[in-house]
RNA sequence: GCCCCUGUCGUCUAGCCUGGUCUAGGACAUCGCCCUUUCAAGGCGGCAACACGGGUUCAAAUCCCGUCGGGGGCGCCA
């Protein structure tokens, strides 16, 4: 029998795709729930039938997925309390809104949109307090059945205080108060039928035994409502806990102009998810140890809800980079080359099937290549090195290398000496270039600069003990787009140089 | 306009509840040095913050008040 029996929810609306804001959300629930060994449900809040989409919430579970989430009920797991789609709730909504009715707790109200638009905008520009005025709350419930009875479409609306103070705990802000005066009645039903979202969710969490409602800054006004609303419906509310927003670096809303904000984004540029999932826990929380690259286990060890930051955020891209390439170095030789591979095969660098040869010499090259590279999608370009070798695009700098004193006899005596060998590899590298540094007297960079321009077209990238074999033994292998060994390379610049 | 939340290095934060141990700690970024046949990585080091103004106190980043800044909300959106 456990203790407490912790529930939680993270209840998207399928409206767009998963943005970190939101993934941060799920994550702070999940972490919470994991630690507490509760249960983490989903639900779609899909009430809104003009900006849902079915397409979007495949991607939405797609996403909290790779993210490294999961839940232990949900609209594609079932589960005791479903359906886990409000779309699917509609009768149950209405049996409480019956109720409620019938106890004078909510009535009938006729006005227009168009009406309390404008009643909004009025008191707005006014200076007075933009709330439901309440004109249809004193009529007869024989009156609106009459309207509606006649064919007029009503909301239905909360009956709430006029006045008085309603306060509740939050978990990671303390106390919270509010005047009620400043509380307008809530539509808890649109005249179309459907429940609100601020109704939908009370009855959903409740009946759901949600115990923990952990979710965005943004929802903190809309607290005292459901807590109303829980009252009217004599149900006890769950606890609150409110998250600060994930802003952008001039600290407005995290936005597309920021940069990317979808998940599947950060998926598609080659960001791991366990770094994603790392950075997101490190947005607002702090780990006690100090260490901050940490793994899943880790942070559901050390997560405390209640010492997330009360303040914003801003979302860092230069510490998720930071956190993919420490994740990514702990990964296996073989899984990083797997991960590379879909980057490569995109910019046919890679061939459609690959072989086990390839695979063995891919593994060799990826872990040479990913070193201080932040993205997988930063990968093709880094293999650009290997398979582009044209001396006739070199950079200013490169042409400048080459036209240094050294360059031409260097690069003359080498092809001589490459020509007369059976097998080029590092150590015969080492071996011609000690005779020419011995019969021309030149060493260091004078000497290394010109081979290494001869043998990549480039003034730097990887270091020629690492580049050599990479590009010998890749020359041997087939390739959409074949890779030229270096004795080629450099016969070629030697052409070129002519 | 009104209400609510929030304010420590450029950024994420530790410390704040339970004043002194804070000449404010860590991480990212940045800068410098070392390593190195370039770059990167790695190692070492530097720069850099208690929003402001008043109180309370022997003593305030820590407690109180005010100001200013930032964010959110005031929907038949969620």
């Amino acid at each position: 029998m456990l203790m407490e029996n912790i529930r939680v929810r993270f209840a998207p609306s399928p409206t767009g795709y998963l943005h970190v804001g939101n993934a941060r959300t799920a994550l702070f629930n999940w972490l919470f729930v994991r630690k507490k060994k509760g249960i983490f449900v989903l639900r779609v809040e899909d009430t809104d039938i003009e900006r849902s989409a079915a397409e979007y919430e495949h991607q939405l579970i797609e996403d909290l997925r790779w993210l490294g989430l999961d839940w232990d009920e949900g609209p594609d797991i079932g589960g005791p309390f479903g359906p886990y789609k409000q779309s699917l709730r509609m009768d149950i909504y209405s049996v409480y809104t019956q109720k409620l009715l019938e106890e004078g707790k909510a009535y009938y109200c006729f006005c227009t949109p168009e009406q309390l638009k404008k009643e909004r905008e009025e008191a707005l520009s006014s200076g007075k307090i933009p709330i439901y005025s309440g004109r249809c709350r004193f009529l007869s419930p024989e009156e609106a059945m009459r309207r509606l009875e006649a064919g007029e479409r009503g909301a239905i609306r909360l009956k709430t205080p006029d006045s008085g103070t309603l306060s509740f705990n939050d978990l990671v802000r303390g106390n919270l108060s509010f005047d009620l005066k400043l509380t307008g009645d809530p539509i808890l039903v649109r005249s179309n039928g459907r429940p609100a979202y601020n109704y939908a969710v009370v009855i959903d969490d409740s009946l759901m035994q949600i115990t923990h409602v952990i979710r965005g800054e943004d929802h903190i006004s809309n607290t005292p409502r459901q807590i109303l609303t829980c009252e009217a419906l004599s149900i006890s509310p769950p606890q609150f806990a409110h998250l600060s927003m994930v802003m952008g670096k001039d600290n407005t809303r995290l936005s597309k102009r920021h940069g990317a904000t979808a998940v599947a984004q950060f998926k598609r540029e080659g960001i791991l998810p366990e770094a994603l999932f790392n950075y997101l826990a490190l947005l607002g929380w702090a780990p006690p140890e100090g260490e901050e690259v940490l793994i899943k286990d880790d942070l559901i060890k050390l997560f405390d809800l209640e010492k997330v930051s009360r303040s914003s955020a801003i979302f860092d891209y230069d510490k998720l980079h930071w956190l993919n390439r420490q994740h990514i170095k702990r990964l296996p030789p073989r899984k990083k080359a797997e991960i590379a591979y879909p980057y490569l095969k995109k910019t046919e660098i890679l061939p459609e099937v690959m072989t086990e040869e390839h695979w063995k010499w891919l593994e060799r090259a990826v872990e040479c290549f990913l070193e201080g590279v932040d993205r997988f999608a930063d990968l093709p370009e880094k293999f650009a090195l290997l398979f582009d070798f044209s001396p006739s695009d070199m950079d200013k700098e490169t042409r400048e290398i080459l036209q240094s004193e050294s360059a031409a006899l260097v690069i003359k005596l080498f092809v001589k000496k490459i020509s007369k060998v059976e097998k080029f590899d590092y150590p015969t590298f080492a071996a011609i270039t000690q005779e020419i540094k011995e019969e021309t007297g030149y060493k260091g960079k004078s000497l290394y600069h010109p081979l290494r321009v001869a043998f990549t077209a480039r003034s730097s990238g990887l270091e020629l003990d690492k580049f050599i074999p990479l590009v010998e033994d890749g020359a041997k292998i087939s390739f959409p787009k074949p890779l030229k060994d270096c004795a080629q390379r450099v016969s070629e610049m030697l052409e070129f140089l002519q």
